[in-house]
DNA sequence: ATCACACTAGACTGTCCAGTCTAGTTATTC
DNA sequence: GAATAACTAGACTGGACAGTCTAGTGTGAT
């Protein structure tokens, strides 16, 4: 049953060097732009260990993927439950409009969006991890707010569609499409808040 | 001064040919899943005709989105001026749902998305005839619309931006991701009601 | 009729790249 | 120290494809 393991065992160190080289490959250069010899190159490390490690293209760029997404995973520690709803929303806000505009976000959605036609499983992942994971969180904030008082929504889920998708506007359109004047952070910065206002006239409690 | 014109004329109904088929092929398999052999003969053509007009792979590809992009410019007629902002709301907000999740409007999302970053040339031209028309247009909707007395609207553009991106939300970004189980029309129809509902809260006159 | 150019068919060049193969080296276990 | 498997460096195969070239055939303007 113990795992026989005889010969010398793959070096997980080259593992995370090589996974790194081709994340940062992948998603500077999308799919095409990347070959598996500059992998290697990048990686320190020979062609041959890329294939005996991943088997093929396609398979390390699912890991890259895959490993990319659960490093998102860690990021929804930033609720403040105990904040006023009005500060509570605009920070989440703020945040969130931040991941959005990141340029390694940014480049991950664009990767995403190119290979949802040949590789839907990969984008389901992102879909799943990223928006899908946000909205959740985010509903389950706006049900403890509305349990305080703070905030009147019959339906959460709808309510978090509404200022999730709302909030990210024209600033994360043009920084996807890589438009040159994007708006400056001060303009995004008053935008989020005109958001929070609006979300706050339809769901605040009254007085 | 007049254009000399000796010997045969560049035929324009090859023309016509090639950026159609060329067009239908980018759109379908993306910028590097078409050589230019495929697109020669699929609009019966030899490759060097392609060349002839065309000059290179690149050239093809900017024609193509110009063109596509000039085809999408014919569509706001549907804006009724004299409906009840609410109705017209509405009706706006379905066409704008159902444009957005059209495939076409999908894979050209897609596309420009994927070479934001090594044409943003092409990115940009999409932005200012695909978003920031529709904004524009919409922003003078709700002009028209508050000087009516059917809204109240301090800052319009920034109301158009609220109504648009809060529009799109979880089926536009499960279309662009190619998510198997995408909502249906009709909670596709009811999201979209939700938002008007939710605009003409905040932005609607009293009584 | 003739000039000029568009067009065709297909061969050809040069490059890039995924994936394989080889021969030798190094680390790990028993 | 022998067996085993990871690793390296680089040559190699085969296929795809952008772009060019050639030689010949339409086709429209003058």
């Amino acid at each position: 049953m113990s795992t026989a393991a005889k010969g010398r065992p793959k070096s997980e160190e080259k593992k995370e060097a090589m996974l790194s080289a081709a994340a940062d490959l992948f998603l500077e250069n999308g799919y095409d732009g990347v070959s598996m010899d500059l992998v290697a190159d990048r990686a320190g490390v020979s062609k041959q260990t890329v294939y005996s490690h991943f088997g093929n293209k396609d398979a390390l760029f699912a890991s890259c993927v895959t490993c990319k997404m659960e490093e998102y995973g860690l990021g929804p520690a930033l609720l403040d439950h105990d904040l006023p709803a009005r500060e509570g929303l605009s920070r989440i806000g703020q945040h969130f409009n931040a991941l959005l505009l990141s340029p390694e976000a940014v480049r991950m959605k664009r990767l995403m969006c190119a290979h949802a036609e040949s590789n839907p499983k990969l984008s389901e992942l992102f879909y799943q991890a990223g928006p899908a994971m946000m909205k959740e969180i985010f509903a389950d904030y706006l049900d403890r707010q509305v349990a305080r008082g703070q905030l009147q929504i019959e339906d959460t889920a709808l309510a978090a569609r509404h200022f999730l998708y709302m909030i990210q506007g024209d600033a994360h359109m043009m920084a996807l499409l890589n438009i040159s004047e994007a708006p400056s952070a001060e303009e995004t910065d008053r935008y989020v808040e005109s958001c929070v206002e609006l979300f706050m006239t339809v769901y605040g409690t009254k007085g």
